[in-house]
DNA sequence: GCCGTTTTCGGCCCGACTGTTTTCAGTCG
């Protein structure tokens, strides 16, 4: 079996991009092969595997030359690559810990490693204590002071909270910010606003007459710390942590800016690149023509302008990443991605029967109230004992009652369903012929995480053998920043699910968002149909389905992509049971 | 280190803020 995955080749890419930006290396160097583990991280398929097979491949990748292609050889092969090894023989990666600390970047971290041989943050600790910080040239007393209070950041720094935690705060900050004198617009912009799954930190846009006002407002915020304060620029702590910029522009700047300010960087950067080779300049303030006599505003009003002016569409902001809207764009009208309201039913979702708060009838009521035509009910199975899951007879006999209530319903209609789980050695944890009764079954691995690789996948693609099987749930089963997805061929489920026409899950558990961005686009160019469900637990939990329908943006999906936005004949047309 | 309708060298996005400087480097986004 093949040794190193795409993670791992590009942690090491980016471990040596950390290493030479450290020893002063040629900024371009860095960010080559920062972009090369950006690609990598992202390719949809194992490069170990394309460098075994087809290895010219390799430089056809976009950011991958001759240089990173052969690297990617000798990681595969070797584990790893002779430049990361002489790289760490020179700096202990200990050293990267000091980067963490605000506001000391890899030339200060560079010159404490070299100057005073600190290699960890208890090293740093001891010298600031010392007070052998501030003779160090480019160094001072202030900056000590502050490197010495950042080191404690520095553990909790750069955890990135859920997307539905940064809207609390996003909205919360848009209330307090409102009543200023003199605002005339407030924006939410960063990665916030491209919908990823997580956020690191919180951009505020605002256009204002008073700079000053709002800011001071700003600073009034409950219990924050000012990091930063100029001009038209703020920084932020709130007591959670969560870092926030709030930057003020004036009107004609403000599509500009909004433009700069939600990114990605990435996506910025080609954005720019175009703008230069016509002659043009784009920053936060506008779009400028640059002549020989200087600099021309042509746009920045708004967003749609600042595009324009470069023959592009405005792009939704979730699928600015320069990943695929820029090809995209050059193929025509952007198609129209999918929205909340395209959503006709939520197919995952528990009820008291199981581990839910809600009674069946209760949660029949507020999918009506939302105006839902079809929900499937999709209590667990049996080996899910902790939530009391059902076994055949528990499972016919809550069948029976949703039978009776469909009866008096006109408005909508309950699906019979199950989340039957997959069990540690295989196999369902329900009998076929009871599954074969079902609407909708989903399947999902709950058990036996930690098993391998082949292993989990093995169970994965022998319950999308089984005819009666519709979709496969939370296929990853990953749980942001509390526990990493498990093994599993996502490759080779894709292929499986295409083959035998089913379906896959993008849950919309904040927590979860599992398929992710990528993995649903992948899902997508395998043809395979997503459902996003709530995976609700109670009455309020179908409001998670806008997280969702962010990823399935970000993933490039249209209502056509995804199931659930299709009336419920059509869907069991397309599932073979019509 | 990558890349090419400026094609194998010479570019590579751009600006605000801070602290240590005395004209700017480093950091950040």
């Amino acid at each position: 079996m093949i040794g190193m995955n795409n993670a791992q080749i590009a942690d090491a890419f980016d471990l040596i991009a950390d290493l030479l930006e450290i020893q002063g290396a040629n900024p371009f160097r860095v960010r080559a092969y920062r972009r090369g583990a950006r690609v990598v991280r992202e390719w949809h398929e194992s490069l170990a595997r394309v460098a075994a097979d087809d290895p010219a491949r390799l430089t056809a990748i976009e950011g991958i030359g001759r240089d990173l292609a052969d690297k990617i050889q000798a990681l595969v092969s070797t584990g790893s690559v002779p430049l990361l090894e002489e790289l760490r023989a020179q700096i202990p990666p200990s050293v990267l810990d000091l980067m963490r600390i605000p506001g000391l970047g890899p030339k200060k971290a560079a010159v404490l490693q070299r100057e005073l041989g600190i290699n960890t943050l208890d090293e740093l600790r001891a010298a600031c204590q010392a007070h052998r910080l501030r003779d160090l040239k480019g160094f001072g007393a202030k900056t000590e002071t502050a490197i010495a209070a950042g080191i404690d950041l520095a553990q909790s720094a750069n955890e990135r909270i859920y997307w539905s935690a940064a809207d609390q705060y996003a909205q919360e900050l848009v209330e307090h910010l409102r009543s200023v004198p003199g605002i005339e617009k407030i924006a939410l912009a960063g990665s916030y606003r491209r919908g990823r799954d997580t956020v690191g930190d919180l951009d505020i846009l605002t256009v204002s007459s008073d700079a000053t006002a709002a800011m001071d407002q700003l600073a009034q915020f409950d219990g924050v710390e000012v990091v930063a304060r100029g001009g038209t620029k703020m920084t932020i702590r709130l007591p959670s942590g969560l870092q926030v910029d709030l930057r003020v522009v004036p009107a004609e700047s403000f599509g500009a800016a909004l433009q700069y300010f939600t990114g990605s960087k990435e996506h910025n950067i080609v954005l720019r690149g175009l703008a230069k080779s016509r002659g043009l300049k784009i920053n936060e303030y506008g779009v400028f023509e640059v002549t020989p006599e200087g600099e021309k505003y042509v746009a920045g009003r708004t967003e749609e302008d600042v595009y324009g002016t470069l023959g592009l569409p405005l792009f939704p902001p979730e699928i600015r990443e320069s990943r695929f809207e820029f090809a995209l764009a050059g193929a025509g009208p952007l198609p129209r991605l999918v929205e909340l309201t395209d959503l006709r039913g939520d197919l995952h979702m528990h009820t008291t029967a199981t581990d839910g708060r809600g009674t069946l009838a209760e949660m029949v009521a507020a999918a009506r109230a939302r105006g839902f035509a079809y929900i499937a009910i999709t209590d667990h199975s049996k080996r899910v004992s902790m939530a009391n899951g059902l076994d055949e007879a528990r499972l016919r006999a809550q069948w029976a009652e949703i039978d009776r209530l469909n009866a008096t319903l006109t408005d909508l209609r309950v699906l019979k369903g199950v989340e039957v789980d997959i069990l540690e050695r295989g196999g369902l944890d329900l009998a076929d012929d009871c599954l074969r009764e079902a609407d909708w079954v989903v399947a999902s691995v709950h058990y036996g995480q930690n098993q391998s690789r082949e292993q989990i996948t093995a169970r994965i693609l022998g319950a999308l053998e089984n005819p009666n099987v519709s979709a496969i749930a939370h296929p990853t089963g990953r749980l942001i920043n509390r526990r990493a997805p498990y093994e599993v061929d996502l490759e080779a489920v894709f292929k499986a699910a295409a083959a035998h026409g089913k379906c896959l899950e993008l849950n919309a558990n904040p927590a979860r968002l599992d398929l992710d961005d990528l993995a649903a686009a992948a899902a997508k160019a395998h043809g395979i149909p997503i459902v996003i469900s709530s995976d609700a637990h109670s009455v309020d939990g179908f409001n998670v389905l806008r997280y969702g329908i962010l990823q399935a943006r970000r993933a490039g999906l249209t209502a056509g992509d995804v199931l659930n936005t299709r009336a419920w004949p059509e869907v069991q047309r397309l599932l073979g049971r019509g």
